[in-house]
DNA sequence: ACAAAAGTGTTCAAGCTACACCCATGT
DNA sequence: ACATGGGTGTAGCTTGAACACTTTTGT
């Protein structure tokens, strides 16, 4: 006999997006203010149903786009929250995503939303369960962080050491001694040098890096581990 | 305004359980036959529909429960997979969950399953999605155990260092030294030994140890990292 | 006595941490 | 000239990897 699935429960199914920004100083996470009811008014994350015919790394992916008007972004999916009382109104599942954006090309959000940047230190409470999806967004950033190289997604093209030092300050939450971190990253041998300065941090100025992303693919193929 | 949700698609969302198992040796897998079309008759993983009054977490319970007799069994949300072709009938999305179970107490497989214990190394193609649900899992598992100490959850309460050194050699399928392998337990310090030995493996017997869980959670709250 | 698995330490290399001074430049 | 941030090297320590022989006991 062929499976009938007519009887069996359907859900709805939306996906949440916990999306990093950094300053240069400090990580930043984007809220919307929710202009319906329930919590009308309050901070949350960007989200939206799953559609019948997408996916849900196509739904967050959507999601981000119709906030921030940015394609091909970073997006990790995290994990599904299924308790039955997580909404108020109705029993919604959500697959929660994290996206890491460069802050500075994101020039157009759409006003729509009321979208805003909050300092990751001291945002405001945000509804329903989004609160621990944003815990454990940032439990997952820097798990990746430290074997991955995506910090660099959350910088300009350019950077200097300073900026890199002070990203990984911010996700780890920790100082480290900018000798050490330097000559790690420089053992990591996946930066390029290049011949522009950055001179507004000072008189000297500093040198600029780019992340080798051909170069790291390759020593990846031959067996690098990326550790920080 | 309340927000209406009677338009938005509603979905059927499955989980599916990925059911470790050790025998001393190896690294088993416990997978199911379909008995209803379609793949009826091939191999697949144990799964069930998510109730509207139930959590994910709770249905994978219940499934790993039916299918095994078993209650309190660790368990791990995984990633959910949600390809809209992802299974040929209908558009289900499906949440992945890890069981760990130790092989010994799994006395009463439901038979109705036809249930059956596969060889890691050496299993059937699954149906659908499941084999990279499977690599995906044995990834998390691998990730999980060089940070956290779920391996006991597959050893019988009492074992040998011999089966532990067997196990992660299994879980990272690696070969260790025996002497590090040992000295690093041992430097964990969150195992006793007992008075017994086992003497089925050799003349001279080797001692029995336990996995001393109070001692692990005292020491984990003082800051201690578990590290294989 | 011998076969078979258990049990046990040391050495070396690599990586990590801690730590302080000079450099270049604009004002 | 001085104030500001940029840039650089070393020594001690910890950790992980490689490596072989003795012990016990049933047959």
């Amino acid at each position: 006999m062929t499976q009938d699935y007519s009887h069996f429960p359907r859900h709805l199914v939306a996906v949440d997006c916990i999306i990093f920004g950094f300053d240069g100083e400090n990580l930043k996470i984007l809220l919307v203010q929710r202009n319906f009811e329930p919590k009308m008014g309050e901070w949350s994350l960007m989200g939206g149903f799953i559609g019948n015919e997408e996916t849900s790394d196509e739904a967050a992916h959507r999601v981000l786009n119709t906030l921030t008007g940015l394609e091909n972004i970073y997006l990790e999916q995290l994990n599904s929250y299924t308790r039955i009382d997580r909404e108020p109104t109705a029993r919604i599942m959500s697959i929660s995503y994290y996206a890491l954006i460069n802050i500075e090309k994101n020039i157009q959000i759409n006003e729509k939303y009321s979208a805003k940047w909050f300092d990751l230190q001291d945002f405001p409470s945000l509804i329903f369960d989004h609160n621990e999806m944003v815990e454990d967004a940032v439990l997952r950033l820097r798990r990746r962080a430290s074997t991955r190289p995506i910090g660099f997604e959350l910088l300009p093209e350019k950077f200097t050491m300073k900026d890199l030092q002070n990203l990984y300050e911010a996700i780890f939450n920790e100082q480290f001694d900018k000798r050490n971190f330097i000559s790690k990253i420089n053992a990591l041998d996946i930066l390029v040098k290049t011949e522009g300065k950055d001179m507004t941090s000072s008189k000297k100025g500093s040198f600029l890096y780019r992340f080798d992303e051909a170069k790291y693919e390759k020593k990846l193929a031959e067996g690098f581990m990326f550790k920080i």
